[in-house]
DNA sequence: CTGAAAGCGCTAACAG
DNA sequence: CTGTTAGCGCTTTCAG
């Protein structure tokens, strides 16, 4: 194959400006000590050629790749992507990464790694070793894997961890899981209800446990039960209707239930028409995720919606900083998403 | 910023096995003329230090970069990403083309470039001299740009067209667009339709002519009549609307309607349920692309699915069969898809 | 079949 | 403030 070369390198810039390579290289790198005149003029040349410098260049001689890694755990994205049920994860956490990676010169690479295996550690080595990136995004639940951060750490490679449960690198983003929890609840006791029941997800995510946490606060705080309230699934659409069954079964039951994610939310929407029950009317019930498929289910179901794009911009900004050693804001920020009122929450029925 | 080096290099794997750099360089790249001895040791000595070849120090001295560019329209790409209508078309893409990009050893980079604006080239010019990918994924409409399509033969990248309208580079891929309407018609009218109505789609994608043509033809088939039944809409939920409401309100009206995508096809659901009619029972429903939307809508739409995934995954494998000089299979390749039968088909009413 | 030398495009370190 | 020098890790080219 024919040795494919660069079009345009910094050396023709260099000569069509009449400097050194060096002069070039900082002003592209928008360095300090070049004379304003100098700079405009070679901005023009690089203008005029239509210079772009090569990222394999800048890597192989400098410190940085501009390459931004995004991990994900392999089994549970296939998983995900297979079903095709309606998720939008991947495609929230790519733009929203993508863009604000293109707005700094960076390019996001999609990576994804067994958790579970134990080659954890080999296949991410592999990665670096490949790709060299300047800055790695972490989603759950990857970001309190030690095996993951451990080996970040001791790379040097800053890494923004989604969701962790505790503060292994330097940027620690979730998305006020607790505080949204509280604030369903709260929409449900503005509405009236005082038995609103709660599913809560795997354990092994950290917002799990910060949903059920918010739940049981915001119950407290209004004086409310919640004994034989709260059920535990994984997320999925089956413990979902598992859940909602123990949940609805029971004497007492409540008049309306907050699902940790959609899959269950629908499961429970599912359960309650089987069992001869109207959403809104006998049972309301407020979702969490808010991926597109509950504005299409009958009634479009009450969520709150998880600012994944917004995360992941604000990981990759908070990595570019990271990287060019930029003092950051103190951890964990916090994302916060919104309740987005639909048809699946209205007044309990008296009695 | 402390110069980051790769850990192990491909001196420390001639060392350690005792032989040049480049008899390793042949290892890794599988060349021939390496005893099979020496090949053992170089790689037992690879697995022992876990070494991975750094992609930028590969593009710098070979041809290769072990990058494949997805690009994709910034405009649409960004406005369905915040609509969040559903559609996976992003995730397919992205999960399909990057697990096959895994299995042979390269990265998959996803691009936005505006295909309406002159700057095109400039962007897509710049993509390249910073990436110098090894090949290059054209989707609709992009796969028809001669801005696109010829900046790339210049540069003498490969690319892979998918759904384009003919055939600019070495790989033209499509989805048997003509086909696949042919058998939602075949399906309607095994079930006893007669007055089949068809909603096409924009003009600026080939495949909106494609289904249309396979349509006609089909209808030509079976011995019946397309006058007055069919209308053109963009894709857009709104002009499904616009569209369905034409061929609904008059005389001699179809008793089931193909629509070209799933948008159109929602709306063309809603539209007849707003006139009174009910689906399956007054109106029969065939939609394209089966986006996960679909399956959630009353009723669940019985829809032709486009192979957005296996298409990709085929567009890397046979982009790296081009880069690799192997010889490619005749084109276009077609990756057909399939009817899912769902709830929004039924026999007409007579009468 | 194997090795040595040269260099890809860029930046770090140092010298002026 | 600007230029020179020396590589980064790998493949290509050319010798043996």
């Amino acid at each position: 194959m024919a040795r494919r070369r660069q079009s345009v390198t910094i050396k023709h810039v260099a000569a069509d400006a009449g400097v050194s390579l060096q002069t070039v290289s900082r002003v592209i790198n928008n360095e300090a000590n070049v004379r304003p005149e100098m700079k405009t003029r070679v901005q023009a040349s690089i203008d005029r050629l239509g210079y772009v410098p090569s990222i394999a260049a800048r890597r192989m001689s400098g410190s940085k790749s501009y390459i931004i890694l995004a991990l994900n755990d392999r089994e549970r994205t296939i998983e995900a992507w297979k079903a095709r049920e309606g998720s939008d994860w991947v495609d929230q956490m790519l733009m929203g990464g993508m863009l604000k990676c293109a707005e700094h010169g960076y390019r996001l690479i999609f990576e994804l790694v067994d958790t579970h295996d134990d080659n954890v550690q080999r296949e991410l080595k592999a990665a670096i070793a490949a790709l060299q990136p300047d800055g790695v995004v972490l989603t759950p639940p990857h970001a309190d894997n030690p095996l993951i951060t451990d080996l970040l750490v001791q790379h040097r490679i800053p890494f923004a961890a989604i969701g962790a449960e505790t503060q292994a690198g330097p940027i620690h983003i979730t998305m006020g899981d607790d505080r949204m929890a509280a604030l369903a609840v709260r929409h449900l006791v503005a509405k009236g209800h005082e038995r609103i029941g709660f599913i809560a997800g795997s354990r092994e995510y950290a917002l799990s446990g910060w949903r059920k946490q918010g739940y049981l606060a915001a119950m407290a705080d209004a004086g409310l039960p919640t004994e034989h309230l709260c059920e535990r699934g994984d997320f999925s659409y089956a413990s979902g209707e598992v859940a909602a069954r123990k949940l609805l079964s029971g004497k007492g039951r409540p008049t309306a239930i907050i699902a940790s994610n959609d899959q269950m939310a629908l499961a429970t929407n599912a359960v309650a028409h089987e069992m001869g029950m109207r959403v809104p009317g006998d049972l309301s019930l407020v979702s969490f995720d808010n991926t597109p498929v509950v504005r299409f289910v009958q009634p479009p179901l009450t969520a709150i919606d998880q600012p994944v794009a917004d995360t992941a911009s604000c990981a990759v900004e908070l990595l570019v900083q990271a990287i060019r050693g930029e003092e950051l804001p103190p951890m964990p920020v916090v994302i916060e998403g919104s309740l987005i009122e639909r048809e699946s929450v209205a007044a309990p029925r008296r009695g």
